[in-house]
DNA sequence: TTGAAAACTGGCCGACCGGTCAGGATGATG
DNA sequence: CATCATCCTGACCGGTCGGCCAGTTTTCAA
């Protein structure tokens, strides 16, 4: 009884779906809430009926990728350091691979994002990501690289097409691989 | 004789230093014209007297660093393959330190670069660069790889203050050369 | 000193932005 | 069929933006 689409859902999904595109084409401050609507087929006033202001509609965009994150850190943290390495590296490379397209987004909005109280656990998680990533080590040249390698990961994967996702997946794990160092 | 400052130079040395301040801080997109006027203590009509429009102050302030790209690419081109990667990493390194803050600017702006016509040679240098740092292989992991360096060590400079030159030197430094195999 | 060229400015324009609101259309329920 | 909540929209608002222009001020050489 839960599952049946009411008229609310579908439109929702649908504007959901058509600011991702655009996000992704154009970067989330250059798309209006104008362009939204019209390539949802609604007026603007609608999207706003549906979502509190642009930024609901990018929370509720960002919303399923941000779960998987939250997901692949909370289960890493519960391991061994070095183990914990090992799966957030193949994990985030399948992430970074499944929402490509949002990658550009994100960093469209890398200054900004703290701002938004939504995203205050984004924040958090990717720098526990960064910790993770680093082997467990308090080094401070490791945690840097990880960051590195986090940046290096989501810059390649801003340009579309050209790459298939398993070219993408190679190319991220080699990189992973050969800058992160394991654990002491 | 030559090198007498003019009003007209003074004015524009001014602009274009308080213009790169505030694209540094805010990004480019952030910045309005009227920001730029009123840090450089004049108006807004000035501005564009000195400058065909908002465009032509990006391409001011961006044009030492360009200038510099493009003579490492120019030696590093007549150079050995070999000798050309080596040549390349630790200029590079150099260069991304001695400007590191233009480069949010940069990032700022990755996507729609391509469509003004000012930033064609730095797009086609980015590109030479790209091949350089992979070793002058035709490998294309290996390109891809190099990519993934220029995207991470972009993204490590963006974040200001906290780290020293010499750290972020070390840092990207270290990055590069993990990343980077020598050419067979 | 003077007059033309260079430098500068206030005020204005059209376009677009995110967001609000009163009221019309639509669909489920009795 | 009537009713009422849900869904949707056109018109509008205040504000910011890049850019333009007529006219004033400053500079500087003759």
């Amino acid at each position: 009884m839960a599952a049946t689409s009411s008229v609310r859902d579908r439109t929702r999904l649908e504007i959901v779906q058509q600011a991702m595109t655009l996000f992704q084409e154009k970067g989330y401050n250059a798309t209006s809430l104008q362009d939204i609507a019209t390539a949802a087929g609604c007026s603007k006033a609608t999207v706003l009926y549906h979502f509190s202001d642009k930024t609901g509609v990018l929370v509720a965009v960002l919303e399923p990728s941000h779960a998987a994150l939250s997901k692949l850190v909370a289960e890493a943290s519960a391991l061994p350091a070095a183990e914990a390495q090992e799966l957030a590296i193949g994990r985030f490379v399948e992430l970074a691979v499944e929402f490509r397209g949002l990658i550009s987004v994100l960093q469209d909005l890398f200054g900004s994002l703290g701002e938004i109280p939504e995203f205050g656990g984004l924040v958090t998680e990717g720098l526990r990501l960064t910790e993770l990533l680093a082997g467990g080590t308090g080094n401070q040249l490791e945690l840097d690289v990880a960051k590195f390698a986090i940046n290096g990961l989501l810059g390649e994967c801003r340009h579309p097409g050209e790459r298939t996702d398993a070219e993408l997946h190679e190319l991220c794990d080699t990189a992973l691989r050969r800058l992160l160092r394991p654990p002491a």
